[in-house]
DNA sequence: CAATCTTGTACAAACGTTTGTGCAAATTTT
DNA sequence: AAAATTTGCACAAACGTTTGTACAAGATTG
């Protein structure tokens, strides 16, 4: 069964390929087609198999229906749930996804980038993975509309969708303040990247808020090696800290192993928050506190954003940022 | 910026377009295209910021660089690790993936399949979701190649590659009745799914040879809810199970929190052991024991056939069941 | 120096759509 | 019944590539 294109259908119904297309592609009323030609159209589209090719379609009209998601890991659930979402959202908009991850590595970004563009993507939706945007913002110049989601740039004209990083690690400081600590150790994420850099200032700020000024941050990846590596160097200190607050759950996993390895409890031993909630985390030893994101909604209104600009072609950027919850669970001990 | 194409680097070179396309393509030998020539064109499509458009390309020839990766859903960790592997090692062979989850619906699996067709994608790798086949046998019918994982049709000649499932289910509950259980309650996923299927026997036929001949098995989903309602059910009963088989990761995670909610421990009150690895078992309140698949093995066999078979459209059907590995923690309990 | 071979390049068709325009036939209006 | 309008459809160009073929100029051979 080879595929059937628009001209078998024409020379089987005797119409006209013009008339095919224009039945087919949903322009039947607008170019007149009569109520007859119409029922042979679909009908011997139907008995042919007829599946529209849309590499010839979009080649004529440079429409490709197609968006692309960059983010930097599949394997991180929270950007696989952002992924799962956009997907999903898309695909009810007649979108097809490319989905790609960067492996947390700029040069695999901008390959894929390349790669994308070549594919001729109506949108892009990234999670960027360094603090080069030039990039990103070329995509954008070539007019095709781009959003930011969970990390961006805050001086650029690139929409963004993010959580309020700097009132979630504000509080969840606070917090910690409140339960009598005051040696807290922040394992942070790329340093270069906006939401570590606000989460970063959340925590000094209310530490300093607090009269501490003792403010100890540690680290400089969002990975699974770096929460270990630096959990593990933090455990030879003389005086350790009596809280840790991680910037990510990938962090947070790798301080978990290196605080089971060190046979260190929590949170009799040592208090932990984390940014990022999975549901894994209620079943921990210690069920975990977390700043939770929306990714919901983060995703929801990217999706959003991206489709309206692709329709409307008004470049007023919106940078928005939405509201993080705190989830309490049994990770922090009030001390003193 | 305009797109560049290879008419503009024709003119501004002076070439044909036929000798830039030769060029660009890598074929510049082949048609004995002179040194400076290339030079010129490589130059000029450098200046230009030229990008091959791939819908014309493909168009011309059939091809379309894209592959389809179809998973039952992108929030389950399993399959966002087999999506992440396939994702970057077909990358290594300059294909896209396109990624979809069919949400456990069939429906939406069919449908998406549609679509992927219509964009001449050369090859497929499916977690069918369903006991339905048709749809992907015609996939193949058509010439695309197609490989199943995890899950697969028996007697169909789609190739597959998956774990031998009845293996692991066998050893897992041998190990449970080694450790002196008998009442073993198994929750199980999709019935009709092939890898459902074998586990329960393999399940099963451990039991029986154990001489035990009161086999419970429940459920009927492959997901969250239904490992907390079938858990929920189990605690009801006037006697309850000493040990539980869950049959995926998902089920597992509903169950631990049915257990938590009753105030149930594991693995004083009650043994657990699940189909499914992932590093966060490793952190839970009790480590938690499974049968890990060799993820990564299955996503690059997959990989490596799926190319082969676009190669050589030699139509051997392979079909191949790798060894889990049993992943002994914590959570079962020698009892009597 | 004619015949042959090699080298380097260009012409033009084709892939499957979409769409501006044109033009009969049917219908309505005058 | 002629003129005007509407209805229904087709022609042909275009999108950006790839590729079979053709062909001139230079190099090699006899």
């Amino acid at each position: 069964m080879q595929k059937a294109s628009i001209t078998d259908i024409a020379e089987m119904t005797g119409l006209s390929i013009t008339t095919v297309s224009r039945v087919l592609s949903g322009k039947a009323k607008q170019y007149r087609i009569g109520k007859q030609s119409q029922e042979k159209v679909r009908e011997a589209a139907k008995k042919l198999h007829y599946v529209p090719n849309h590499f010839a379609a979009n080649l004529r009209t440079g429409k490709s229906s197609t968006l692309a998601l960059i983010i930097p890991s599949l394997n991180n659930p929270f950007f696989a749930g952002i992924a799962s979402e956009i997907n999903t959202e898309l695909r009810k908009f007649n979108y097809i996804t490319i989905i790609s991850d960067s492996d947390e590595n700029v040069e695999i970004e901008k390959m894929e980038l390349l790669q994308m563009t070549a594919r001729n993507i109506e949108g892009l939706i990234i999670v960027p993975c360094g603090d080069q945007w030039e990039h990103i913002k070329e995509i954008q110049d070539q007019g095709i509309p781009v959003v930011c989601i969970d990390r961006y740039f805050e001086d650029l004209d690139i929409p963004y969708i993010s959580t309020d990083n700097y009132e979630g690690a504000y509080k969840a400081t606070q917090y910690l303040i409140g339960n009598g600590h005051s040696r807290i150790t922040c394992i942070q994420g790329v340093q270069t990247s906006t939401p570590n850099r606000l989460r970063v200032k959340g925590f000094t700020d209310a530490m300093k808020e607090a009269g501490h000024e003792d403010i100890n941050i540690v680290g400089d990846d969002f990975t699974f090696q770096n929460g270990y590596l630096e959990t593990k160097l933090l455990l030879q200190q003389k005086q350790r800290p009596t809280a840790i607050f991680t910037l990510s759950n990938t962090i947070a996993m790798g301080c978990m192993k290196a605080l089971k390895e060190e046979n260190i409890h929590v949170p009799n031993d040592i208090s932990l928050i984390t940014f990022d909630d999975h549901p894994y985390l209620d079943y921990l030893s210690t069920t975990l506190s977390c700043i939770a994101q929306p990714v919901s909604d983060i995703s929801k209104i990217a999706v959003k954003f991206l489709l309206s600009k692709i329709q409307n072609k008004d470049i007023n950027t919106s940078q928005v940022l939405l509201k993080p919850s705190m989830k309490l669970r049994d990770s922090i001990r009030k001390i003193n």
